[in-house]
DNA sequence: ACCTCTCCTTAACGGTGTTAAGTTCCGACG
DNA sequence: CGTCGGAACTTAACACCGTTAAGGAGAGGT
């Protein structure tokens, strides 16, 4: 229950008390009842808001690129030219993680929805500015923002999938079962320790080779 | 209507009605009693075979797993040594992406499910041992997989979230309406023509990126 | 002939997104 | 100053959803 005098609400407020209730409840559990009564309100007056309940989630993914913006900002304040387009990118997808972290089914709410106004159109322009000025062509730093974005997208779709708690200290997945589970396939048995725990180091390594392979391959031929 | 007579149903033929119905309504539209409707029982009848819908959802998952298997035991039929590791990780991350987008919203309802039996884990030690053959170590090999494959599932998802229809000639996007609105942000309008067109191109000049990556950071000192 | 187990039906529950209609309240205008 | 109008809500209701409880048809074995 958020205190609410007279004022009214607006879609940005409506936002980000879905977010915070997102983390309470659950993706499954993120009804427009239960948004509306942490706002005080009855179910039906976020129609006056929303034309439906995709568009709140829109809404919901549209503020955290504000967010995630807000700390690019940060990274690169003045449209530095000399700055290491690796470590730029890796910083923001690093950014990008944690915010998607932030928020129980982050990734799953993020993905796939369509941004209800321009806001992300600025960092996104920023990022492309940085690569652009570290030799990309306008067409290549639009895929070297896709590859490392669609890499990060799936890494933490995939992490937030499988442990419901988010950033627990506990594993909710019993390897040591699966492991048995697999006696007959040891490879993959092996593997589930690599996949299943620190998520940290599994996302470093692996967005490590996306930019070392986007380095070698999209990029033209200055060193 | 699937023509029943008197056999009963099974958790595999189920799955693979719901599969076929997914293409029709997508999965907003997936009901239990629009699945029950299609396979001629009541709704409840489900829940003979299916502790809940989620546990259908995970049996839809496993049947994806399985066709991809068998398209993956054509590529390498025995566990031949010399086969070249990179385009082995291409070949499967093609074939997967294939059969993401054989299914309206089929990254969606293949990410983040748990597989219902022991049907992912040959196809899974096939792949890690056509791996570490070429050289890489278990968790290395483990590493590249999930590399790889979360870029796939990432870039699957974005593609059929902008996209309703899987496959169709024309784009469900206004790119020129797209690229007005973005007029103060001159690069990512541009972008706008390279992500959201040429999936097939896109998809395999990321792949490469992450596939190059992958020799050069994650493979061991070998050639 | 009866019992048992499998597989399905019918009925119902609480909850969901969404629409329609009515209500309150504030700010502007004659 | 009064009243009108629209913005921002409420109340009521609808169709549908996943899920549970209880019961019934039919086959197979003893």
């Amino acid at each position: 229950m958020v205190s609410r005098k007279s004022p009214k609400l607006d879609k940005k407020q409506v936002a980000e008390t879905a977010l915070r209730l997102l983390n309470e409840v659950g993706l499954e559990g993120l009804s427009l009842r239960a948004i509306a009564k942490e706002l005080d309100v009855q179910a039906p007056a976020l129609y006056w808001h929303f034309k439906n309940k995709q568009d709140l989630l829109d809404e919901m993914a549209t503020e955290m690129v504000r967010r995630m913006a807000a700390d690019w900002a940060r990274l690169s304040p003045a449209g530095e030219e000399g700055a290491d387009w690796q470590e730029g990118l890796r910083a923001r997808m690093r950014g990008m993680r944690e915010h998607l972290l932030r928020y129980r089914d982050g990734a799953k709410v993020y993905s796939g929805t369509r941004f209800t106004d321009l806001s992300y159109a600025e960092p996104m322009e920023a990022h492309l500015r940085m690569l652009t000025a570290a030799g990309f062509t306008p067409a290549g730093a639009a895929r070297a923002w896709l590859t490392a974005y669609s890499y990060t997208i799936g890494y933490v779709i995939e992490e937030q999938a499988m442990g419901p708690d988010p950033a627990a200290g506990t594993e909710g997945y019993d390897l040591t079962a699966r492991a048995e589970r697999l006696e007959a396939f040891p490879l993959a048995a092996e593997a589930g320790w690599e996949i299943f725990q620190d998520h940290e180091r599994g996302f470093e390594e692996g967005l490590e080779a996306v930019l070392t392979g986007i380095g070698a391959t999209m990029r033209p031929d200055r060193p």
